[in-house]
DNA sequence: GCCTATTGTGAACGAGCTTTCACAAAGGAG
DNA sequence: CTCCTTTGTGAAAGCTCGTTCACAATAGGC
């Protein structure tokens, strides 16, 4: 007996989230086609009606956490003209993102998502790549308005923002939630926003004198594969 | 026709590393015994006489992991009297230990290792706090010395310190090598390590002058269930 | 109210996986 | 040399999973 009859998009929408409850719950290794399948409340068949397959399935899981990803950080760049406050901004959506959504680190950082073609493989890299990609831009926003240091260059400073998130998310994934990603945050962002600012002692806003920015100066911005 | 006849502390040897082999080589999607076994010059079934089933092999892989990051912990600490030379000893020892060995951040940074019993999750988890604590007590001794910031607790610190180089492990894993590994920690570790110093402007090695400690005086180090 | 494209279902197939088992060979103890 | 434990093998069982398919039921346009 067929259930109630939806249209394919909606469907979808549905199988995807689906998919990241499935995989917060029990891990990626439980992610059958079954499991979706019955955590959206229908037959594993009817999935094929919808997708072609379950590695397209898992593409769009992909997609969908780049959208927010990548939406946690323009927005945030566009709310906060200042560059750090953009990152601190950036942080708490992050955060806020993984609590929503634990299966967001499982995906995405984990960097053993179930992607079986070479090139989806790479198109995972390149998810990650425009994330430091945007948050490099941050950063060297920073850092011409003198907000930031100007002796390390924008994309190293933009994995250690990585740093900032990452174990906390891991960890709080991998403990169920008990791990305190909260006081973390309280706790690490000060100790980092710190560590940003131009080493000058002057004024915290002031620009940045630029003081010996010794044998590192000539490093680019490149994309991860460097 | 049977090969070469070895005995089974060899084997099981022998069997571990060919696990992290086919993970670091093909992801663990693909970390089936047959795999494993053609890996070790074995036939799948001669598995079965050196562990009694696929999770345990699964443990033993755990296992190794646990000791060399421990190890590397611990050897840091014991070569390094200072507590900053000795993170920054860790730090070198870790990121060599993940070239040497690219399925280290799959097995353990992950948070997705396929685990599946719920009290092997716990000793998963356990494994991530026993490291923490390792480097916690580093930053402790730090502190203690005045080389470290008193004005943050020694776990985030430890935490913190997990996000340098845990993001950049976990990038050189998903892009197989091409991230350069070394010039990011190169660049960043003496942001992290500025990061740590007293907020006194005094001398560096002066003890600390524990400026206002805050609200978040009062909190311990606790284990990550928190 | 009918028609048709769309959505849902259960059964079944085939592939791959873990595990077991009967049997063969090796290698040290006696 | 002989025996017996240990180690290795190939085949097959048993299981889960992804996928296909014939068929049923719905919803909306006419």
């Amino acid at each position: 007996m067929p259930r109630t009859r939806l249209r394919t998009e909606i469907r979808q929408d549905q199988l995807v989230e689906a998919a990241l409850a499935v995989m917060a719950e029990q891990g990626r290794g439980s992610l059958s086609v079954a499991a979706v399948a019955r955590r959206a409340g229908l037959a594993p068949s009817a999935i094929y009606r919808h997708f072609p397959g379950k590695q397209a399935l898992l593409d769009a899981v992909v997609e969908r956490m780049r959208e927010r990803m990548l939406g946690a950080v323009a927005a945030a760049r566009a709310a906060e003209p200042d560059a750090i406050a953009a990152l601190r901004r950036v942080h708490e959506r992050l955060l806020h993102l993984v609590r929503q959504n634990r299966a967001l680190p499982r995906v995405v950082l984990s960097g053993d998502y179930p992607v079986g073609d070479r090139a989806r493989r790479e198109r995972m890299l390149d998810l990650l790549t425009r994330f430091l990609d945007a948050l490099a831009g941050i950063v060297a926003d920073g850092q011409r308005r003198g907000r930031i240091r100007s002796d390390v260059n924008a994309r190293s400073l933009a994995v250690l923002f990585l740093g900032l998130f990452q174990p906390a998310a891991v960890l709080w994934a991998m403990s169920d939630g008990r791990f305190d990603v909260t006081r973390q945050a309280r706790e690490a962002w000060p100790v980092f926003e710190q560590a940003l600012r131009p080493s000058d002692p002057a004024s915290p806003g002031a620009p940045a004198v630029r003081r010996r920015a010794r044998g590192s100066r000539a490093l680019r911005s490149r994309r991860v594969p460097a």
